[in-house]
DNA sequence: CGCTAATCTAGAACAAGTTTCAGACTTGAT
DNA sequence: ATCAAGTCTGAAACTTGTTCTAGATTAGCG
């Protein structure tokens, strides 16, 4: 249940304390540049600059940009998932939950807009060679809307609803930082599509 | 209601006749050789070979490879709305003439694979500066929905279960194409979404 | 026709992602 | 402690998107 992006060898060699180090710095720099100027500014010459390591051992650790950015968003969500726990929502309905999970994530994301912007590029632009790590950034959503909905054991409609959910919730977040919608018709969109998952709950209202 | 890409001044001087020759070049030269081999193998300098035109004046028309790739699928839209009109979808509920609507259109691409890659890929990576070509796409793109649906004065609701739609299209195209999922699972998504229609259809079964 | 402004061409130049390589440094096993 | 294998560094090179320039061509106009 881990993809670690490590040197070379996928799930090799454990990893020893310098090069963890070394792993943290990179992401850290990959984020704080992000935070500056977005996709554009996550230069791969800077961040090796930025994180005291040759350009080599950068790609070394993550063989192209958009892994970088990409591993930088599951850094990123796991720190999120642990705040969202701390809080669980308060709606009654599953539904309702859900849109307040996003909702605050979706807050969350726009203190760093920039961030974002680099973050939910590099993972729609992502081809085949990425797709390990772009899965795995969808297992952890997937994990944190059954966790808002409270269910342990989904069914499968249950799983195509909250599939639907995650689809809206990239493409909404797509057109907010390419500013072709604002937050309102996001939100709007986020809750229009938790409705499914009401048609899709046995204890919606009937029965 | 027309944002040509049009070179230098926006919808200014109406094109002559030797300017839309190589205009419809250009785009023909990209769609070939994005059908080769995706987005990445749509660059410009051959792009410019290929349509027998400079490098300069390729950027004059079109001012990035995102924007050409963009303008690519308008083109490719307009033709696939002609067809779709020929033959209007025939399912009783509009939810599921919508999702056979989307289905063929899916199967569409799926002739083209790589072609679909270059153009969506470039839908989502483009950025602000390419805001009112994608905008173009999107409504093009509603009106086909809607066309499908028979709407012809959709209330809000159902214009908000469209906007769900549309995410879910792009959204689940990009993981078809990066291979992490199935065709099947494609339809399910596009199934699973449609059912919203039904939720914001007045018609539906009750009353 | 002859002029002027706009457009087009060829090609160099620049920017940033990616690759490569020789040599220095670490690590782990003996 | 020593050696072999693997890792890191610094720097150059390569690729492809994008910009720039000087001169040739074209379009529109009087």
């Amino acid at each position: 249940m881990s993809a670690e992006a490590s040197p070379q060898r996928p799930a090799h060699s454990p990893l020893t304390e310098r090069q963890e180090a070394r792993r943290r710095r990179i992401l850290h720099a990959s984020a704080q540049l992000a935070s500056r100027g977005g996709f554009d500014a996550v230069q791969m010459r800077e961040v090796a600059e930025s994180s005291q390591v040759a350009l080599g051992t950068l790609y070394r650790y993550f063989p192209s940009k958009v892994h970088l950015l990409v591993a930088t968003m599951q850094d990123q969500l796991e720190h999120m998932h642990g705040t969202l726990r701390k809080k669980p929502p308060t709606g009654e309905r599953a539904a309702e939950r859900v849109a307040e999970t996003l909702m605050r994530a979706f807050r969350a994301l726009q203190r760093e807009p920039h961030l974002a912007d680099a973050m939910v590029r590099a993972l729609t632009f992502a081809d085949r060679s990425v797709s390990p790590e772009v899965d795995q950034v969808s297992r952890q959503t997937t994990a944190i809307i059954l966790d808002s909905m409270g269910l342990t054991d989904p069914t499968p409609e249950q799983l195509s609803a909250v599939r639907v959910i995650e689809h809206t919730w990239h493409s909404a977040l797509i057109t907010w930082l390419s500013g072709r919608a604002s937050i309102a018709q996001v939100r709007i969109d986020i809750e229009t599509v938790c409705r499914l998952i009401d048609v899709t709950d046995p204890h919606a209202s009937d029965d």
